[in-house]
DNA sequence: ACTCGTAATGGGATCCATTTTCATATAGCC
DNA sequence: GGCTATATGAAAATGGATCCCATTACGAGT
């Protein structure tokens, strides 16, 4: 399933789930940089899309349609409510979406029924801040 | 609301209705070409962004996150069925989850909570179709 | 530990949707 | 009809993501 375990992945991996928040690629890769971890930035890209298809990590995208990832919890697939202003975001407790996308699939006649579902808001610390 | 009348907006608007379904901006460019409405590429984004703005268009990704438009119904905000084969969406009721947005919103301490809910899958006529 | 085949790397080129620029056209008010 | 702020559109710029390909290095086999 994983391929090669190369320094380079097992850093993506390392400094992504030390994040605790959704990041880019493009800020991973300073973070990296940053932390004198030289690694390319197609390699980032490489490492994450790799993550995405093994179920490792969640990604949304920003209004500006950059995508974002953030490591999956150990107990599957979550949805997130996500600070516009400073990126903070909290996993929620989405069974009530769960079932409704499930039913609402079923009855549609659709197979492969798949659901994209992201809230959005200032959080506390930042309505605090200027206004 | 809006700004001037013109012959370009009117087109993008009329051709962007009768669609009935998710378009993007390049796709409506050239069917209004095709039908011998000449109207620039920029001038269809900057019509659909108004319109977004407006709230008179429901703005969806795709996969590669491109921005696709439909003309909004109505009676007001909508999710939306969208298959990714061809693209033929249809509107759901979605009273649960508006419900379910506005409760966890409230609970979560966030300001001004908005939400995307959206399900894809593969439509009966394109399951049809080859496998 | 050494070799070797093959997957991984990375810097630059490329893609492509969307935005910006700016000279020109025109809607809409007098 | 004239005026002017606004809209248009062709071309250039932007920027995230992917591709290319010569080079590197993981790791299985010995
Ligand atoms: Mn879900
Ligand atoms: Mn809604
Ligand atoms: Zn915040
Ligand atoms: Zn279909």
């Amino acid at each position: 399933m994983g391929g090669r375990l190369t320094r380079q992945r097992a850093s993506v991996l390392r400094v992504l789930t030390a994040c605790q928040d959704f990041v880019s690629a493009q800020e991973l890769h300073v973070r990296l940089v940053t932390a004198d971890i030289p690694v390319g930035l197609s390699t980032v890209y490489r490492a994450l899309r790799d993550l995405e298809r093994a179920g490792r990590v969640d990604v949304v995208r920003d209004e500006a349609g950059e995508r974002l990832y953030r490591p999956r919890p150990a107990d599957g697939h979550r949805h997130y409510l996500i600070c516009r202003r400073c990126g903070r975001s909290r996993p929620l407790d989405s069974d009530v979406v769960e079932r409704w996308a499930e039913r609402v699939g079923a009855e549609s006649g659709y197979s492969a029924v798949e659901h994209t579902v992201e809230l959005s808001g200032i959080c506390g610390r930042c309505t605090g801040l200027c206004a």
